[in-house]
Parts: C-alpha cells; structure tokens; sequence
RNA sequence: GGUCGCGUAGCUCAGCUGGAUAGAGCAUCUGCCUUCUAAGCAGACGGUCACAGGUUCGAAUCCUGUCGCGAUCACCA
C-alpha cells in the first residue's frame, strides 16, 4: 500500500475515534519547503464533518498518527495544515522495491478494450510542416502514454489522398513536370508540394488576366481554366479514368515514400493506415442506412442531412445533392471500418487540430445517433495551432518552416554547441552525427511537447530553441552525467540496500519523493491526455537530481554504504528520465 | 452576431478537480570548474494572475459580465 493510502486510512480511523465523524476524502499536498515535514494534511475541508478549531484538530490527528503508525515519526501544524514528518526508512524501502523495476512507473496491461489513437492527418499535395510536427509528436507521445498506463493501444492515420488538392498538383505536373521524377535531392512529398505551388501560381496568373479582360474577382476565381481543368480531372478520377488514376497512384505513392521518410526522421510510427479513398464508399452505406433509420433526412434538392437542432447545434450536411461524399461522410466511415477491423477497441483518440473543434463534436454525436456504443468513448484530442510572428503559415505562399529542413536545423545547432563545449573528441564522425540528432530531435520534441495542448504555439525560427534550463538538451545531459557515474562505479552488481544504514540527506529525500510521484504522474497524463504533465514532472526531477549532484559527492560518499545507496539513487532517476522521455518519444544519450 | 478556446514576471511557460507568502526557464546582475561532464549549481532582480462583480473560512483556480486575441458557424477539408 502506498504511504498516503496508508495515511489516508490513518487520518480516517483518527478522525471517527476522536471525533465520531466520517471522512469521504483526505486532502493531502508535498509540505512547502519552509515547513518541517514530507506530506502535509489540509485539515479545512475536515470542518465540515468536525466542529471546532482547525489548529486543535490537526495537533490531534497528528498525535494519533504518531502513536498508530509507525512510518510517522512527528509533525507539526501551520494554520490549518498538518505537516507530517515520515520516517527515513519509509523512503530507502521504496528505493529497495523498484530497484529492479526497469519499468518503473509504467502500469501492467489492466484493460481488455484496446484504444486506437489517430495522428499525422495529412493531405497528400504537400510535405509535413511544423503544424504537423506537432500534431504528430502528440499523437504519438499520447499512444504511448496511454500504453504505460495499462491500456492496449493501435496507433494509426487516416490519409486524405483523393479530392481537388491532389488534383491541382497532378494537373500542374502534366503540365510542367517534364516527367520530372524524385531524386536524393528532392523528396517525392516536396516534389508533389511544388507542383501544388506552380498550380496556384499558373491560376493566379489567369485570375489576374480574366480581371482585365472584365470579369470580377470572384467571377475569375470561378472561372480560370486551370481550376475548370483541375475540377474535371476530379470527376475523371470519380470516374476511374486510367489515365488520371494511374497518375494519382503514381504521385500519391512519391508523396507515401516522402512521409515515411519524415516519419522515420522525426521517429514516429504507425500499426495501420487509412486512406479516405478507401473508406468514403463505407460512409455512404451507413448514410443510406441512417436514411432508412431516420437519423438523417433527405431534402428536396437530393442532399442529406441530420438534424442537430435538438442539441443545440445546425443542421450538418451528409452527402451532397449529387450524391458525393464530403468530410463528414468519409470519416463516418473511417470510424466505422476500425471498428470493424479491430474488434477489441473501445474508444478512440482524434489528434486534430482546434479548428475543428466543431466537426468532431457533431461527428461523435452523428455515431452515437447511429447507434454505436462505442461512440461514447471517442476523444478529439485538440490542440492550438502553431503561429509564426508573420501569422498562419500557408503552403501556397510559401510561409511554412519544413518538417524536414527543421529537424536538420535543430541538428545543426547542437553540433555548434557540442563543438564548443568540445567533450566528444574521442566519438567518431558516425557517433557524433547521430548524437547531434538525437539532442537536436529532444530539444525540438520538448519544446512542443512541454506546453498545454491546448494552447497555441508562436514559433519563432529566428530566435532557435533554447538548450538551456527547461529544455530537451537539460535533460538529456542530465542523463548522460548519471550515465558516467554509473560508468566509473562499475559493479552494478554489488548494489544492495539490505540491512543499509544511511540517513537521508535532504536533497536525497526530495529526490525519493520526486520519484515516487512518477507512476501517478503517468496516470493523469494518460487521463488528461497531455504529453506536457510528463514534460514538467521530468524537469522538476532533474533539477532536483543535479541540485542533488551538486552539493553532494556521489562516488566520493564517506562509507560504502552511503555510496552504494547514491548510485542507485542516481540509476533509479537515470532509468526515470529514460521511461518518461520515452512516453514523449525523446532518445537519451550515454554521453554529450 | 451565435458558439468554443485562450489571457499569469520584459519574453516562453508551470500552477487551474478551490488551500500556506503565485513558481520555473530565458534575458539582466553576483558568486562557484586543482573534486563524479559548468548544456550545470547557488543567489539577486522581476507580478494590480486582462478587468469588474459574485460564491466561500479561503479564489490565479468556480460562477456572471466586460475587454483583448484566436478558431468556428460551407453542398471546403
């Protein structure tokens, strides 16, 4: 039983045999630094069930836990908070439990019903870019928190590959491309993408030269030829005409090898992916279905539609007057056909951004209106954009900071700062460069990742991210100076705490409190869905350990005793570091 | 205009299921490398928690209103 199950339970037998009172719940917080103290009991929220003075109440509480409970060995009470004092031993028994836990803060598998989790939503005319850098190291970071916590997860993607964005790029290609084909120096996903970029210029062009021959703004947007020819090759493609489907398939499959070589870079991966052309066609069944039920209704002009008024919301259009699918019908059935290829999920996770807010609300009202159980377990994983200081980034104009120039970027400026600091001279060019990944990856990936979903990110590529203080680099070094301890004490084998005599040193103590935290810490992320509660709880470990580091000797401690239980300290925080930045999908390094 | 989200130190962010004197990092300034990696440690400076009411023993946190920023309200995705 953990120490505040067992306080809790304590402070509860106190309070019915000194009050005859029952207690639903005890309030407990880390005691403040300035106070004597490990864990703290607020008493306030006690007057309600008890009458009298809260400082009296808690002096008595505390004298009975004194005499009930062996692990608390004093306390003292502030105001209303009583300040409890645990005993030393409490502390190296839980380092002595976990000592060959690897695992440590991670859950066993405690939930038959699997969780799918989507990420990487990409349109495919255009390479990732920083607003997908963050969606993707969320999604990921998510699946992989919900799977420390004791939940089956599937991670996967629904890729939108068909529509008139696709067909713009491939018309601009007949066009232009020259039979241009993808090289090591130009990625299929960036080939595609300029295309999509010479489209937009060809189409302004037209605008431009309609305007002067009199039409309106909005009468040349409609009109220019270009976006005319574009429309038709999407009926084509409807259509199944050989020609323009095997283009599609062509490109399609250049821009495929192009985000998986970005996926690889960044480190994030996938058990299945989806592709809105091959689910669109299940969405319109269930429509028709729906139709019959009368989940949706059919207006005079052909289109369909459900009536959300009910819930406070629109009506929502489900199948065009033409009988082609939009947004909402494909990802009806994209829903739909997970279920059905795996049977044991029972929620799913939506990593999309806040933009679309509304869409997911009336998506998971529509599958609960079509009867599915599981429509109650979905969860639209919602997250801010990512602002430059000039605003939105745009493909079509070019304002967008690549995933992949990004990432290189980030390497880069850890080999500047590794080569002036000058420890790795004995690495060799391989070692160095995939170490300088590995730091420039961290930075990156915790600077997104530390900060709230849900708020938007001003990204600004001029001021490049810090490696200093709350950041990847901090931490990773962290790592790498325990991993150079454990190096030179060189006998893992001989680490044992049975019958060890040492007394806590504060920073020590602070460290074991720290550590206890983790595997509750793993538990509200996964509940809250946020990668940055795991972020801020490593940093505050690490700072606690180097403060920890810096005022006391690890391999110089005076008995064997004492050294012995540092280095297992320092092992258990390294191990800590790892699992919690593995959740976040952040290497650490032996050295930097 | 309706709906949703956000507003905390010069900057970037924690804290938000109500609890002690609102915490970090960056920047600025002081100290610390004959001792385990100075991408570090120790410290100083810096706040009307957007504003105004309300609920409460207690509000940055909950409620209402106002202001500011953003998103959304398409037979786009």
């Amino acid at each position: 039983m953990s120490l505040q199950n067992t306080l809790e339970l304590n402070v509860k037998a106190a309070v019915a045999e000194l009050f005859d009172a029952n207690l639903e719940s005890v309030e407990f917080q880390a005691t403040r630094k300035e106070f004597a103290g490990d864990i703290t009991v607020v008493v306030f929220p006690m007057l309600r069930v008890v009458k009298g003075n809260p400082v009296v109440i808690g002096e008595q509480i505390g004298q009975f836990l004194v005499d009930n409970v062996s692990l608390v060995k004093g306390f003292n009470v502030v105001k209303g908070f009583l300040n409890i004092e645990i005993d030393d031993s409490h502390y190296i028994n839980f380092l002595d439990a976990i000592k060959n836990k690897e695992d440590f803060g991670y859950a066993d598998l405690k939930d038959n019903k699997a969780v799918m989790v989507e990420y990487s939503s990409p349109n495919t005319n255009k390479p990732l870019h920083l607003g997908h850098v963050r969606n993707v190291l969320l999604g990921y970071s998510v699946a992989e928190i919900l799977k420390a916590s004791g939940k089956k997860v599937y991670k996967t993607q629904i890729i939108n590959d068909r529509g008139i964005h696709i067909c713009k790029s491939m018309l601009a290609y007949e066009r232009f491309g020259n039979g241009e084909v993808p090289s090591e120096n130009l990625k299929g996903d960036k080939l595609v993408g300029n295309y999509y970029v010479e489209f937009d210029k060809a189409y302004k062009t037209e605008i431009k030269n309609l305007i002067a021959q009199g039409q309106t703004e909005a009468e040349a947007k409609k009109n220019a030829p270009i976006l005319l020819e574009a429309q038709d090759m999407l009926r084509k493609w409807e259509a199944g005409d050989e020609d323009v489907v095997a283009l599609w398939k062509k490109m399609n499959g250049w821009v495929y090898d192009g985000f998986e070589a970005t996926y690889k870079n960044i480190g994030v991966d996938f058990d299945k992916y989806y592709y809105e052309s091959r689910t669109y066609l299940l969405g319109k069944e269930f429509i028709a279905e729906g139709l019959k039920s009368g989940v949706f209704f059919k207006k005079e002009d052909g289109s369909v539609w459900c009536d959300l008024t009910e819930d406070g919301l629109d009506e929502k259009i489900v199948l065009r007057s033409d009988g082609t699918a939009v947004y909402m019908t494909q990802d009806i059935g994209t829903a739909i056909q997970r279920i059905k290829d795996y049977p044991d999920v029972g929620g799913m996770v939506y990593t999309v951004g806040n933009e679309q807010d509304y869409h997911f609300k009336v998506l998971f009202l529509i599958l609960k209106k079509l009867g599915f159980d599981w429509a109650k377990n979905l969860f639209h994983l919602s997250y801010g954009m990512v602002d430059l200081p000039s605003g939105k980034m745009k493909s079509r104009e070019g304002t967008v900071v690549d995933a992949d120039d990004l990432i290189e970027e980030m390497a880069t400026t850890a080999e500047e700062i590794s080569k002036e600091l000058g420890k790795l001279d004995d690495y060799s060019e391989a070692e160095k460069k995939e170490l300088y990944k590995v730091i420039g990856l961290g930075a990156l990936k915790y600077y997104i990742l530390k900060v709230d979903p849900k708020k938007r990110i001003l990204f600004d590529p001029k001021e490049s991210i810090d490696f200093q203080g709350n950041t990847g680099p901090f931490i990773q070094y962290t790592y790498a100076r325990i991993q150079s301890i454990l190096r030179k004490f060189n006998s893992e084998a001989i680490i044992n705490l049975d019958n060890i005599e040492v007394s806590l040193y504060e920073k020590e103590k602070q460290l074991l409190k720290q550590l206890e935290q983790f595997p509750t810490i793993i538990q509200n992320a996964a509940e809250q869905h946020s990668p940055a509660l795991v972020a801020n709880y490593t940093y505050d470990l690490v700072k606690d350990f180097n403060s920890f580091y810096q005022n006391v000797s690890i391999l110089g401690a005076d008995s064997e005793a004492e050294k012995t239980f540092r280095v297992l300290l320092s092992k258990k925080v390294g191990e800590t570091i790892k699992n919690a930045f593995n959740v976040l999908g952040i290497d650490v390094p032996e050295r930097m």
